[in-house]
DNA sequence: GGTTTTGTTGATTGACGAGTCAATAAACTT
DNA sequence: AAGTTTATTGACTCGTCAATCAACAAAACC
């Protein structure tokens, strides 16, 4: 009994069924029937909705990044100042959900893959457009021109925190994590004032 | 006609090659076959030095970080004072041979595998103890007890800069990610004096 | 009511791969 | 010289997997 307009339903499930997966093993060896068998369906009709497995992953991945992009935009919403502004950039690239087990796999997988996929190189440059647009609309306010400097190490800073409270032992501290990127920032903007 | 002695010979080659084919597929989809292959050997032979890829892959990344540490102890012999020890660290650490494809995949890969394979979890955690006491070592004497905090920062930005750089489009350039270090460290001394 | 579109899968293809094993051969030991 | 250790590989086992295809079913279209 065929219903009809399955093809979003089979994808988004596919979607998520593939971040489970690379969760769950840590890495891309994993097959398109584990997927698909997560995700109730044959292989075959996986095949079917994505063209091969790579397009698995870019979605997958591609769905990582909206997630975060809307606990950004959400966290943006409340910002009344410029830092406010970037706080809450760094409170939604830290947050829980950023550190669950496929969070992480996912994006640690993400940058192997943007080393030789077209299509995930290309989503990692948006994701880092859009991080380093964000940043800079709350530090053009409070350091002016020197904000793409400090955009740009306050980027780096994120990533290099989260890599390692994501590769820590123990449960990460996403609220270290924001602590240590705002005493950079506030490093920064003393600067300002000679 | 076998000669003897030639564990050591075969089991570096086979690191190096291992190395060479991780550069060259960028993930961890290589099979003992052409490891060996490259190596000049039969995988049945590889598999005889090494009980396991996974062997194999520790301890090439084992070698990557053998070879990393001697840039730093180079790099710390001829530091003087306190900054140009953090200012040797930074050097090493963002070195043209660090940026060379085989070692970026092989970090990008060895953060994978800490993920999941107890080998790799002990190399990574020895690797960052030793940035972080290296980092101190400089540090100490210029911040006193926010050293910890400084060089934590520090070591974060480190790795954050390094993948940036790593995954960018075009060639990395790591005189960029030094002096972006060095700026973050320089606010960090500034804050001292109050 | 027949045709097209959409959904779905079992079966198959055509490969590849990690790890084992038996066998060969040279060197070293006693 | 007989026995042991080290080096080496071809062949094999047992398993996997991505992708395709033919075929079936139901809904929509005309």
């Amino acid at each position: 009994m065929p219903k009809l307009g399955m093809e979003p339903i089979r994808k988004e499930a596919l979607v998520k069924a593939t971040i489970v997966e690379i969760g769950r093993t840590g890495n891309l060896d994993v097959t398109v029937s584990q997927i698909a068998r997560r995700a109730g369906m044959s292989s075959a009709l996986a095949h079917h909705y994505f063209g091969s497995k790579e397009e698995m992953f870019v979605s997958a991945m591609r769905h990582i990044l909206t997630l975060y992009g809307a606990e950004v935009r959400g966290a943006l919403a409340t910002a009344a100042t410029p830092e406010q502004r970037v706080q809450a950039v760094l409170q939604a690239s830290f947050s829980p959900g950023n550190f669950r087990r496929e969070a992480v796999s996912a994006w640690l997988n993400f940058w192997i893959m943007a080393q030789t996929m077209p299509g995930a190189r290309r989503l990692l440059a948006i994701y880092q457009r859009r991080l380093r647009s964000n940043l800079l609309a709350g530090l053009r306010p409070l350091v002016g021109a020197r904000g793409e400097t400090v955009a740009d190490g306050l980027s780096a800073l994120i990533d290099g925190l989260y890599l390692r409270e994501a590769l820590k032992h123990g449960p990460p501290d996403g609220r270290a994590a924001v602590s240590m990127a705002r005493a950079y920032l506030e490093s920064a903007l003393k600067e300002e004032e000679r």
